[in-house]
DNA sequence: CAGTTAGGTCAGCCATGTTGACATATTTCG
DNA sequence: CGAAATATGTCAACATGGCTGACCTAACTG
């Protein structure tokens, strides 16, 4: 690790003179740990779920249903960034094998509003945990503020146009979550 | 961002007395915002490989054989993870295309190293460009030890196993790049 | 009541991953 | 030297999970 923290940050030339990027040096280090920390943050949950004769695309509906629950379909959609078409394969699945349920929504009847089973929810929170660990664990060998470094990062990296979208889909998530417990 | 950070900040049980991570309270927001983080990440360079007529995974292979020319084709499957037969598909494309070039090894005839053509160079630093405005953008909103820290967590969320090659690699193409600029 | 909205579905295509088997050239080693 | 190991390529078949386009029902809304 001290092999490459040390140059990696004395090479780097100063970004000031440089107009939007476009002449700058890449910022390879960072590309490429992107590629490499995510590659390694979804093995885990893809060994388990191919047990289950489930994929990537499963993992991600599971998750966000098992966060917000009672999420509309089209939230879920905007959020996947895929077509109805793509999801409804998955959610299909899911749901004829019992780990998601849909209802009918109260207000508006045209709406199946998304829930997860108890058997949905042991898995995700499964998977969760396999990819909590592995945070955790980085967390814990960097200081106490890695935690708020890394949200930072994460959340900058995220198109203007979206991340206040996302901030409030987490602290919705996390509002309803404290309720419950 | 203010409704997120202090609620999940103070939300946070503290990790001392859980075995494992086995019962403690998932790390949603990282777990989350890696997901959205690294969707916006690909967007725009999948946006200008569809153009080509390309997809991520010519990206992957360009970004690489670019980074680390004359890298061996054993290199770039250990990195990328995947089947030679699914790398053949894509690479093959990308030499008959033009964007890439296989030469002989000087020392071992059998291997077929790998290198990018101008055209191929031109691709990949534009695409590199892409990323690089991002987390440019990302790290100039933060601090200054941002990329420090966004490196040193991106390190630790790798496999340990794989996490000493990757920073082998990472530093043997930025001193090879160094020499050649 | 007409139009919009939420959601589902069928059919087919494409990109990219997989396994398994096999081929060829070259190097290495007993 | 000759056998075995290595580096790479290739064929065939299959699975997953994206996509487009077309079309449908039920329910809400003005």
């Amino acid at each position: 690790m001290a092999d490459l923290t040390a140059p990696a940050a004395s090479d780097h030339k100063p970004a000031s003179g440089e107009r939007a990027g476009r002449t700058s040096e890449p910022i390879w280090d960072i590309i490429e740990l992107l590629f490499f920390a995510y590659r390694d943050f979804v093995t885990e949950p893809d060994d388990v779920l191919a047990k289950f004769g489930f994929g990537r695309a499963h993992h991600r509906v599971l998750h966000f249903v098992n966060r917000n629950p009672g999420m509309k379909v089209a939230e879920l959609l905007d959020i996947l960034k895929i077509t109805k078409q793509s999801l409804g394969r998955v959610l299909k699945q899911l749901v004829d094998q019992g780990y998601v349920v849909q209802k009918e929504g109260a207000n508006d009847r045209r709406q199946r509003l998304l829930y997860v089973t108890a058997k949905g929810e042991s898995l995700a929170m499964k998977l969760a945990g396999l990819q909590t660990a592995r945070v955790a664990h980085a967390l814990a060998e960097l200081g106490p503020n890695a935690h708020e470094a890394a949200r930072r990062f994460l959340v900058t990296l995220i198109d203007p146009d979206n991340r206040d979208g996302v901030l409030r889909f987490i602290a919705r998530a996390d509002r309803a979550r404290r309720q419950r417990s």
